[in-house]
RNA sequence: CGGGGCGUAGCGUAGCCUGGUAUCGCGCCUGCUUUGGGAGCAGGAGGUCACCGGUUCAAAUCCGGUCGCCCCGACCA
């Protein structure tokens, strides 16, 4: 066999493997404009499917899309402090028009609160205005110095949920409800386990109050922040007079979140579950679930199985999506190695000595195990399948982060070493001081990913700082992050 | 923006030091034989050698400049 056909491994180059896997599957392309990139129809399958689960998700939370403009005048972003610092150097912006220099340069949305809000106060008079729960699907540009395709583009993906409440409390219940929403989608959906908690100040949104986060691990024990959720308090709505008439008839500003997730999911998607073979998609998420390859010699054959095939599809039509690959200038095995790399969950293999037995092969993309199925219960079989196979990708990239989780007693040393070595999510004690918090990614490159949430944080609490050796007042997990 | 690497066919490359009109593999096209883990044989198509300028009878090759991309770092979803 060739090399050239083959993946860079994960243990050769773990970047290199990466950019081969999304190039090699089709997922996307480079395109011409430094930093930006072509989503392929195989990756905005994957991305299509990620947002019309979360959709659903947020639909079923209350929340309605609409759609706000790509140009924002570049004095909204400069109206909250924290904001215009956190987004004003890597904005693009638009300064003529029509061949005519503009009067007030237009950015190009970074991410769209300041707009949002401004009209949100022309919306809301009174408390009975609220809560406003609004979601919008939009593409927005910050300019990174470094990109690197679906983690980190120019132009990129995602939507931005905007809410406004009568009560602090309400937000915050509103920030946590869709930290939650995104872990469930997470696990449940993309077989990708997050721990969640909250962002040191260090690491919080520009303009929050507090901010919650999504982590996982992909496969190189580096972390991807995968999804944040942040309660703004009232800090937009002051500086865009987002005010509304309270039921005891006084005046108040409204209390805002906002929370998103990109198509930089299907990044770690791709970190989380591909191997050296290609991508793993899971079922839930996978645009097509099972892939037939016939097997035939003579036209007699050929006829005979993709009559069988095309029988399977009917009976499998509203149940698995599943694609028959019929083209004959490709032997099977050629199109195994092809659906491997693409990642297909399924593969049903079906040839003459098959057909004999009156069976179908059905192949896991996960653990590439085979099983002979009867045709008569196939399908009950392959749905069955499918959703242990969601199950198990779960479980594998669970146990794989476990066992790249170090918990308890740490010295700086071991640390420092392992940060340097092959990484991990240390959980460690932070006596919450910012310097050491920034002495420590100076040193080693890691960050305090979150201060995770009660079921993440170890059986013990650490005592001290994991720096200083001061009393520890939160745990924390201590990674390097994508 | 700093450091490193690279621009030659759709992709990956050889050739560059020591100038003479481009090598090989994959892929693609045609035909026949094939088809249960990356098919074989035969024939064929495909190139302003990133761009601009210079030196020379002659430049992928030497000289000067420009642009682009990738990787590492600072910044970040």
């Amino acid at each position: 066999m060739s090399d050239e056909k083959k993946l860079t491994t994960r243990a050769a180059d773990f970047s290199a493997w990466y950019n081969d896997l999304v190039l090699r599957a089709e997922l996307a392309d480079y395109s011409p404009v430094r930093g930006c990139m072509v989503i392929r129809p195989d990756g905005y399958g994957i991305w299509e499917r990620m947002q019309r689960a979360l959709d659903d998700m947020f639909k079923a939370t209350g929340h309605r899309n609409a759609y706000f403009p790509l140009f924002i005048p570049q004095s909204y972003l400069q109206r909250e402090a924290q904001h215009v610092e956190g987004f004003a150097p890597e904005t693009a912006v638009v300064t003529h028009g029509g061949g005519k220099l503009l009067e007030e340069p237009l950015v190009v949305r970074p991410t769209s609160e300041t707009i949002i809000y401004a009209m949100f106060a022309k919306w809301v008079q009174s408390y009975r205005d609220l809560p406003l729960l609004i979601n919008q699907w939009a593409n927005v540009v910050r300019w990174e110095m470094r990109t690197r395709l679906f983690l980190r583009t120019l132009e990129f993906l995602w939507q931005e949920g905007h809410t406004a409440h009568a009560t602090h409390d309400e937000a915050e219940a509103e920030a946590r409800q869709m930290l939650g929403v995104y872990r469930q989608f997470m696990e449940s959906w993309m077989a990708m386990p997050v721990v969640t908690g909250r962002k040191t100040d260090a690491e919080r949104f520009a303009g929050a109050l507090r901010t919650y986060s999504c982590e996982a691990m992909m496969q190189d024990n580096k972390a991807l922040q995968a999804g944040t959720s942040h309660n703004l308090g009232q800090n937009f709505a002051k500086v865009f007079d987002l005010k509304f008439q309270t039921e005891s008839g006084g005046t108040d500003f409204a209390w805002n979140t906002s929370w998103g997730a990109s198509t930089r999911l299907i990044g770690g998607l791709v970190m989380t579950h591909g191997d050296d073979n290609g991508l793993r998609v899971p079922p839930k998420l996978a645009p097509t679930e099972a892939v037939v390859v016939p097997i035939w010699r003579t036209d007699e054959e050929k006829s005979r199985v993709l009559g069988a095939a095309h029988a399977l599809r009917t009976e499998l039509t509203g149940r698995v999506r599943v694609h028959i690959d019929a083209r004959d200038t490709m032997k099977p095995g050629a199109k195994y190695y092809e659906w491997e790399l693409r990642g297909v969950p399924v593969r049903i293999e079906l040839g003459p000595r098959d057909l004999d037995k009156s069976q179908a092969v059905l192949v896991r993309r996960d653990t590439r195990v085979k099983q002979p199925v009867a045709l008569d219960h196939l399908a009950a079989d392959l749905e069955a399948l499918l959703i242990t196979i969601q199950d198990e990708m779960l479980t594998a990239a669970r146990k794989r982060r476990e066992e790249h989780s170090v918990r308890g007693a740490i010295t700086y040393d071991a640390f420092r070493q392992l940060m340097e070595g092959e990484g991990a999510f240390v959980y460690a004690g932070w006596c919450g001081d910012a310097a050491c918090e920034a002495a420590i990614k100076d040193d080693t490159k890691a960050t305090i990913r979150v201060l995770p949430d009660e079921e993440f944080r170890s059986p013990e609490a650490p005592r001290t700082c994991l720096k200083c050796g001061r009393p520890s007042t939160s745990e924390a997990v201590w990674a390097k992050a994508y």
